[in-house]
Order: structure tokens, then sequence, then C-alpha cells
DNA sequence: TCTATATTTAGCTAATTATCGAAATATGAG
DNA sequence: CTCATATTTCGATAATTAGCTAAATATAGA
């Protein structure tokens, strides 16, 4: 039971709900999820260890990023079947609108024009 | 989205994801899931309040008892889909056990052995 | 090596939540 | 009407959680 419950609490967040739908696009980095949500990096972070740590999500390093994705032979089952009746609903359709629209060179010049304090 | 995140709240506590899975087995009365879970009356009452207003669960009054169902309509859906990998895990077949042994009718000589204070 | 970028961790706070016990309410039985 | 049973509500408390900022760590490139 408790793996449920772990998984079910993963995605009873709404800001890690948005981070698992965008995931079923594409895979991302924190920088990409960053310019989609409105929350700090130290946030974001936490958010995508619970994510990690329940088991759906999956993380690799790659060169100075670190890319999330929807686990391996997660995608069919668990996630999909929460998620199947709300991906036409909003804010997930512009969310993935918004995915299309950056790649991660993107990320760089943007948050430039972000300050800290 | 807030339906959802809603809807997956009320099911990331174990004492509702238990209630959830009796609930699949019949409908009960608040006494006899207080048989099985090991909490007070009014905390028991919040959680179905919490079930309730989701709306994956109804209510109905029964004389001096309410009896807690999966709503109609539900079942078959977002219910079964979050808890289908998990039926026959524990604690949820004992849960059913202990379910099957019970009946209104035993609620309230339990009762008397319970001592509260 | 030095610097800029990307990410995580740590320390803190505010809000939410699960829990309890006791009091309040509702119903049926005598 | 009175009493016992069933359930909900209330007030309090402890634990968890989401959020922030700032500091720490890691990597790539000059």
């Amino acid at each position: 039971m408790d793996e449920l419950i772990q998984r079910l609490k993963a995605l009873s967040d709404a800001n890690r709900m948005r981070i698992v739908m965008m995931l079923g696009q594409r895979a991302l980095c924190v920088c990409e999820l960053l310019e989609v949500l409105d929350i700090s990096g130290g946030t974001l972070s936490n958010h995508l260890k619970i994510l990690h740590n329940s088991g759906l999500v999956d993380q690799h390093k790659d060169g100075r990023w670190v890319e999330y994705a929807i686990k391996n032979g997660e995608p069919q089952s668990f996630i999909h079947r929460v998620t199947s009746d709300y991906l036409e609903k909003e804010p997930f359709l512009s969310d993935r609108r918004k995915v299309n629209s950056i790649t991660r060179l993107i990320c760089s010049s943007a948050s430039k024009n972000r300050k800290y304090s």
C-alpha cells in the first residue's frame, strides 16, 4: 500500500501534476520546466525529488543539465490511467504548447532576464 | 485540474485508501468502518467528509446510520483505474475479509467493549 | 584556473493536515 | 420524554508540506 500512497501523493500537487503532464510530451531539464512554472528553482528541485523518489520519473545527467522523464515502463500504466481524462484540460494544454516553443538554449538567455534580488 | 488534484488528494492517505477499498466490497456505515480502522470516530468522520467532497463517495442516511458507498458511475472509472494494481495487496485483503465478517448489528455490541477514557 | 550557468541542499516560515477527546446533534426504542 | 447508539462538529496539537532565499556543488568553456 505504501507504494500506492507515495505515488498518489507525488501526483496530488498542482505543480507536480503539471510537471508530469509536460514530461508526457517529452523529456525536459530543470531550466525548461522553470520557464513554464511560476516557482523558484529550489522549490522545483524539491518537487522533482519527490517525483523521482515515487518511482514515476527518471533522472539523468547530461552535461551541466539534469533531464527528467517519465520512467520507462510507467507511461502506459499508472500515470496514464490517472491522467487520461484530463489531458485536454487547462493548464495542461497551454503548458504543452509552451514546452513546444522552448529549447535548452532559450533557458540561458531567459535566465538573464530573471533577477534574484 | 483542481478536480483531479482533489480526487488524488482524497485517495492519497492510507486510511482513506483502505476505506475506498472496503467500499469497493460493499456499502458500509461509519460504525462498521470503525471496527476495522484503528482511528477515532471524529477522525473517521473527517476522512469520510473529504472522500464525499471529492465526489468519489456517496452518502445516505438510513435510520440512525449513515451509509457510505462508491459513487454511482465512479466504480468503473477513476477509483478502479487507480487501485486495480493493488487490490490483492495487504492490508486491503484482510480489510475486506474483516468486512465480510461484520454486520451493523455487531457494531453496537462491539462498541460496548470499547471504552472512552 | 576563473567565471557563468544549472541544479541541489539547507534553513526558515506559513499553511495544511491527521489526529484526539469532548461536546453537540440526530435518531430510534422503551 | 428519556436513554442509548450513531455520527458530526469543535478546539487543540503535532506532523507534514510547499514555498522562499541563500549557500553549496557541479559542469563547461574561456
